[in-house]
DNA sequence: TGACGCGTGTGACATGTGTAACATATATGC
DNA sequence: GCATATATGTTACACATGTCACACGCGTCA
């Protein structure tokens, strides 16, 4: 599973939220704030189903898309990721400095948390 | 000036440890971790002249790279990028979480916690 | 029934990045 | 002076990513 990149993180964000939305729906959440025409945000949808980064099914005829993974998940891979190349950390993350961004609820953090420095499950 | 990738990332550790160093001599460094012909090296090299993240003088003859920011302005601005765009975190940042990080002295945290957080100076 | 809107398939082009070879110049040892 | 090594200039190619347009099919409404 690669990792998202930032145009791909941006929607992500929108799914993590709420899912499954429309290329149109999604279209009207991030086209404005990534300034991207309704072509370029459909192109990302699919590379992003090619990556297996979203997934996608029928809903009423027609095609929506669902994240693959968990917020949690996919930001632990990139928390990981960029700890491991940027800072070198390979062990433990001091999660708990970051809980008060509002991209996770405590909930999410917990899970991240866990799968970041818990028991060794990084699949 | 633009953000390093995970490559010249690698090549940028090598310099601020030491430098100026020659191609040669970093290729000796950075091929075997990353895998790299020397050809590699020396490309990367070239592009991260291109965009300012190295300067270039002649030593003996012999051309040598630098970087042209200190770690801490560099990892500053990665940091800061990364959080904003993945945590959504634009306020300061607990960088004291990070001290046990081998890639910064206790001075260099100093200013990059300054950098970050400090009196607004980000140029 | 034909025009129009919307969803979708497909193609396209620029730039960035990873990765490397080929060729040429220059120095160095014999 | 010549061969060999090292340094440097140049070119190449594939894949990722950002960005978008064009065309086709299908349903709806006048």
């Amino acid at each position: 599973m690669s990792q998202p990149s930032k145009s791909e993180l941006a929607i992500l964000k929108i799914l993590w939220a709420e899912a499954p939305l429309s290329a149109r729906e999604i279209q009207e959440k991030v086209g404005p704030k990534m300034d991207w025409s309704f072509s370029t945000t459909r192109t990302t949808l699919s590379r992003m189903c090619d990556k297996a980064l979203l997934k996608q099914s029928s809903k009423h005829g027609v095609r929506v898309f669902s994240p693959c993974e968990s917020k949690a998940r996919t930001l632990s891979g990139v928390m990981r990721e960029f700890f491991a190349t940027v800072l070198e950390i390979d062990g433990p993350l001091p999660t708990a400095a970051f809980h008060d961004s509002k991209v996770l609820t405590e909930e999410e953090w917990l899970e991240l948390d866990d799968l970041l420095n818990g028991s060794d499950n990084d699949d």
